[in-house]
DNA sequence: GCCTTTCTTGGCTGCACAGCCAAAAATTTA
DNA sequence: TAAATTTTTGGCTGTGCAGCCAAGAAAGGC
């Protein structure tokens, strides 16, 4: 499952077919979803033909974790930031929200597809109680911020903050679904909403 | 996608095999997820043979749309009498969200066949743009009821009733997924949390 | 007991797919 | 321009699956 080569071996044309590719295979999965995303679908799309896949990535796996690995690191650079300029509890967490929901709007095709993703490899790739699922790490991540600021003093502290971010986690997570079933949903007044729902959750009570 | 003869004809045999299967595909989709469950995994479970399955159910599809029916039958019945005996909004959404996990810790793997039939069923199944799938009729279940206690005054009313519940659901819908990759999962205290979140975040400030 | 109906098996067919490969086309190098 | 290399195509192979069916086994009616 490793690359073909290094990446800085790569010619102009291999670095481009690759990306395209990526892209095709994203809006496919968002489009029929994952399992019918097959790489015959996924190279009509790109307008190529099927092998040309299986001459530029060693297979579905690897191509999968190329798409996760590039969202994944274009939403840890958006938020981040943000988040980390946050120093108190409640506007840690607003941010947290909303600079997921926001991306999750601008890159609506891309995080359909990871979550879709997602979803099929807890469910069917996973030897049962595997060690280090991506879900799980973005769990734990945020149990740890809540955790931190429920230390000093900022949030309640008579919540499991694990228990608290899996349900903010989930809360988020239910939104690409809720995008792509259905056309009316507006992620900016659910993000709002779920904001205030976490925040008179969490707020210490002064 | 008919059952093959009106329920009241069925011989003795037949619904016990009916039964059989049932209960064979549930513990196989939970086991080994939606998409590894095929009909010969099935039977083998089941100790008889992939015809069979094909003679009781006119396909594959009768069989997941009967394990449906079945556990959405059996949920209802143990969650509405407990739901509608609550004449409060807090007291309401308690026993909501405690009534359901309870239910998913009594019938495990029942939740997660549903859960993973559920997923698959959004992700591809559907044409976008669907009238009504399942997952959406318990979201607006839910936002009913909440709509109704807010303009009785017993929750707040600064909130949209729909996202809540998407909220909500989501929180819950999360569990059967957590039971089944983590055998750590306390579900009972999860269950305390998600309602204290919840009441928090709905309750009028008295 | 025999005959009919119900039940059950195992094999067959066709489909969709991933991965493989030989050869053609395009591009680069000498 | 010729040779070498990279890129691309389309077909082939094996796998796993759902649905179908002929024939056998079991159960029930007469």
């Amino acid at each position: 499952m490793q690359p073909r080569k290094a990446e800085a071996d790569r010619t102009f044309i291999e670095t481009a077919r690759r990306a395209q590719i990526v892209d095709a295979a994203i809006d496919t999965i968002a489009e029929v979803g994952y399992s019918r995303a097959s790489l015959g679908r996924i190279a009509a799309r790109a307008g190529i033909s099927r092998g040309l896949i299986s001459y530029h990535f060693t297979g579905k796996e690897e191509l999968i974790t190329e798409i996760l690995r590039g969202v994944i690191e274009q939403s840890r650079a958006y938020m981040l930031p943000r988040i980390t300029a946050q120093s108190t509890g409640p506007g840690m967490l607003r941010v947290y929200i909303e600079s997921n929901l926001t991306f999750i709007r601008e890159h609506r095709n891309h995080l359909i597809a990871i979550v879709e993703i997602a979803r099929h490899r807890i469910a069917e790739g996973a030897p049962r109680g595997l060690p280090d699922h991506e879900p799980d790490q973005a769990v734990r991540a945020l149990a740890q911020l809540l955790a931190r600021f429920q230390k000093s003093g900022d949030l309640r502290s008579d919540f499991d903050p694990r228990a608290v971010a899996i349900a903010i986690r989930a809360a988020i997570d239910v939104a690409p679904a809720r995008l792509s079933a259905d056309p009316q949903f507006d992620i900016d007044s659910y993000a709002q909403d779920i904001i205030q729902v976490f925040d008179l959750a969490t707020r210490t009570a002064d």
